[in-house]
DNA sequence: GAGAATTATGAAATTGCTTCATCCGGAGCG
DNA sequence: CGCTCCGGATGAAGCAATTTCATAATTCTC
């Protein structure tokens, strides 16, 4: 009764608590006794001696003092309350996590985005997504140094920003909207001139671009690859205010979006042309995992994704 | 209960999270995968299998992407994750505590003193034993308001100082030290002409005390009770200094016991005379549950306090 | 595409939690 | 006292969750 058999029960390879016995720890405390704490957690007195026993063993030693006829904790049950009451909050804090993760009230959002330039509008999108989602964990990662859509796939995000849809299976391609890919020189360019340009002007020009692969970008994907043209050469730039500025300062052209140019048009000296006589049409998608489009929040987020873009460019 | 009856999935009722869950999302996540974490976690994979998706159903969600061989955490199963990254130190925190109050490094020592005094010389005790116990929980607590030792009994405390030994189930009455009970008067007082003073000498006089019930002070039970001498009047004083003061100013005598009149016996106008002719011995105990005396921090508390208030003694 | 590696699954076995029925011991009371 | 209630302990038995075994189903790798 009042020691242990060292022999039998292993509390030698370090004991083995579980919440169970938080719980009831804290349970016999509050309800002042361990018939209550039964009660009060659904089971027999039974069941908790028993319990309360086999924590005991090993603990190895008394949690309880049996002097007195309500169990009351012992110095040693003391502390194990007080680990307790840090712990168990945090447990009820994941169970609410979650009970908040299934109800659709939080969950990740995280953005992949192979057009470099899709920053411009997406950040006021999010900015608008995160007040109506405060618990949605929202992220956007640069989708240049890895495989967007296999990412996707294995849920290493969750959205791909891109306007080249692919037929994959579990994966829905929403449409956001529509936007032309224009040319932009300074206006001391020679080819401002023109009305609008093609594939053949490109052939003695210096071509700024993001630093990205071919294929992620319009001006080849869609103009220079099927035109079989070369530019006379490349030059890669990151941040889209500083292409502006070098073809501004006549060092070179661009192909962008044309909301883009639309968003910094104030300041510079350079001119728009569109890129054959209609000019060309392109439209952004944002991949999805299909089992995700009827999530509460992605459908939030896919409608501000649709209409945000448009107003602000009517705006500017 | 009946957490698996539901037809679609059993998470109706809030999941019920046990650490076994939480260290096993650890465990594959450290692994790498299920296979290894089986390994580490001493069971099967087929087990860790079989729980992952029990702890799946519960979370309503998937918590690992299978799309991948070595499966992965999800969004949700990074949650998860986090949380057990927060919980599991805590609770290995709480085993180490228990590992070292089994070991004997950390306890707890709440002493109750009966004899008001005994501060005087308990303090310097405690200052050293908390060098060498630093983990354990020390505290002292008047033992005037209740009684002290049905408290020892129950575990509200752990040591009891006093001089009245009884024979108790389970409780040892630890000797500790001698001292007399000396008479403390005004070196203007009658009785300092005195060479000792006896029970009748108190008759018309006005006796300080502390302000405990009479059988826990030595003058009562030791000199006044057995020869039924009741003194002129008692007035009751919290403060040795303040005992003191009274006495030296000549508004009354007291009885103390020798030690605290040794410490301070400096500042002041007062003399002391010994109880009888040979003077009264009286022996201090610490009373403590007889399982506890071999514990070694407790062991080491009763070597201190049987050391050191001789050498303040001999100091003073 | 074969083989290796990794995870899933169904059924049986095991473990250990829970219950049932009963006992024990103390406190309160007529 | 002797009775009874209250709170807890205990042993045996039931039962359900967890684990294992054996094997299938995927996916990865070369």
């Amino acid at each position: 009764m009042k020691q242990f058999h060292n022999s039998h029960k292993g509390y030698e390879y370090g004991m083995h608590i579980e919440l169970r016995h938080l719980r009831t720890i804290k349970a016999i405390h509050e309800a002042g006794g361990l018939a209550r704490a039964a009660e009060i957690l659904n089971m027999t007195q039974s069941a908790l001696s028993h319990q309360v026993k086999g924590l005991e063993e090993q603990a190895g030693m008394e949690l309880f003092v049996r002097r007195s006829k309500p169990l009351k904790l012992s110095a040693a049950g003391i502390r194990m309350l007080r680990a307790a009451e840090r712990i168990l909050p945090e447990v009820s804090a994941l169970e609410e996590e979650f009970r908040g993760l299934r109800a659709g009230k939080s969950g990740r959002l995280h953005i992949a985005i192979e057009c470099h330039a899709c920053f411009e509008w997406l950040f006021p999108v999010l900015e608008e997504f995160r007040k109506a989602w405060p618990d949605v964990d929202v992220d956007i990662r640069p989708g240049l140094a890895f495989d967007a859509l296999p990412a996707l796939w294995k849920e290493e995000v969750d959205v791909v920003i891109s306007s080249d849809p692919e037929e994959i299976d579990g994966v829905t391609f929403n449409p956001l909207f529509d936007y032309s890919p224009v040319f932009v020189a300074s206006s001391r360019h020679p080819l401002a001139e023109k009305p609008f340009v093609e594939a053949e002007d490109f052939r003695n020009e210096l071509l700024i671009t993001y630093p990205v692969e071919r294929t992620k970008l319009d001006v080849f994907s869609q103009v220079l690859m099927p035109a079989k043209v070369e530019p006379r050469a490349v030059r890669q730039v990151e941040l889209t205010a500083v292409i502006l500025l070098l073809v501004a300062s006549n060092r070179g052209v661009a192909v962008l979006p044309d909301w883009v140019v639309r968003e910094v048009r104030y300041n510079s000296d350079y001119v728009t042309r569109p890129i054959t006589e209609q000019g060309i049409s392109r439209r952004l998608f944002a991949a999805t995992r299909s089992e995700e489009v009827s999530k509460p929040f992605m459908a939030h987020f896919l409608r501000l994704a649709r209409t945000i873009p448009v107003k602000l460019q009517r705006e500017g």
